[in-house]
DNA sequence: CCACAGGTGTGTC
DNA sequence: GACACACCTGTG
């Protein structure tokens, strides 16, 4: 079954949804930019993993992207969204134009898009990235989503996949068992936030009329959530394009191409896509690649 | 043994 | 407000 829709074709099959003719997606370089944590290659071009509680396998080749074991009403209730499929990356990065090193960094990884992650999920696995290094986040959410989380799926090879934590799971388990999760400093902040979000205190529907700098502001509120960890949260679960993350590697960036008075402002409203060009292409051009 | 990793809270001036 | 400084833990 073949439907139309804003102009994309998508085919529904048994099992996978098929998109066709997509601009600017690349499975590898989406999953690899730092954003997620949850994905992983598991054979040439395809990235599987599990988001808003659902396993599904993720490929694009020839500009059709292709989503294993989504439903059709997953694919416009979540993944649609998920993936950012109706944003115009193509546009953004034509008005990136006026910038010379912009330019290169989005040609060189066109294909990121910026997911649309779950709030609780997002907000948990910043906390757990500040000082730290990405091969043990990553390690850290696994062995936090296999023990509080649900299993979702089972692959051929016996590989399970386990949805993220809900926050009363991680706040019934209780700061010293987060901490014995090898999370460390960091068990204490999660343990907060985790409270805040069984409290309901925190809704991602609540940041929908917020601008990027109340939003931001308002993250700072959760204990462990600094100006870095609170743009991440905004841009890559709550869509605020002009979040504009600052790390190591930006401050880097900023202080090698541009003046040290260069600010989100110079990037414009869309800062934290090209924020995201700007990272992957420096890491990846010095050699750091996972 | 020590520095470092996609930072942040706390205590100083 | 602009600084140091510690902080769990694994890796080089």
């Amino acid at each position: 079954m073949t439907e139309c829709v804003k102009n994309i074709n998508i085919t529904f099959d048994e099992n996978s949804v098929t998109v066709h003719n997509v601009k600017n997606f690349s499975a590898c370089d989406t999953f690899n930019s730092g954003q997620c944590f949850r994905f992983n290659k598991i054979s040439e071009g395809v990235f599987a993993g599990v988001a808003h509680g659902r396993y599904i396998e993720v490929s694009c080749e020839n500009g059709d992207l292709k989503i294993q074991r989504s439903t059709r009403e997953d694919f416009y209730n979540i993944w649609y969204d998920y993936f950012d499929l109706a944003f115009d990356y193509e546009g953004c990065i034509k008005s990136f134009s006026f910038d010379r090193t912009l330019q290169k960094a989005s040609s060189f990884c066109s294909g990121i898009r910026i997911l649309h992650q779950d709030l609780w999920e997002t907000v948990c696995s910043f906390i757990i990235s500040q000082n730290n290094n990405i091969p043990r986040i990553k390690k850290i959410i696994e062995a936090l989503s296999e023990k509080y989380g649900n299993l979702i799926y089972t692959d051929s090879s016996g590989r399970s996949y386990y949805s993220f934590p809900a926050a009363d799971a991680l706040y019934s388990a209780g700061e010293k068992e987060i901490f014995e999760m090898k999370t460390g400093f960091r068990a204490k902040y999660i343990y907060d936030a985790a409270q805040r979000f069984c409290d309901g205190k925190v809704a991602a529907e609540k940041f929908e009329s917020m601008n990027t700098d109340e939003t931001i502001n308002e993250l700072m509120t959760i204990k462990g959530v600094g100006p870095k960890v609170a743009s991440c949260i905004a841009l890559f679960s709550l869509r605020k394009y002009d979040a504009f993350p600052v790390d190591v590697w930006v401050k880097k960036i900023l202080e090698k191409y541009y003046t040290p008075q260069t600010g989100k402002e110079y990037f414009g409203k869309y800062a934290g896509i090209a924020q995201q060009y700007l990272f992957y292409y420096e890491r990846c051009t010095n050699g750091v690649y996972l």
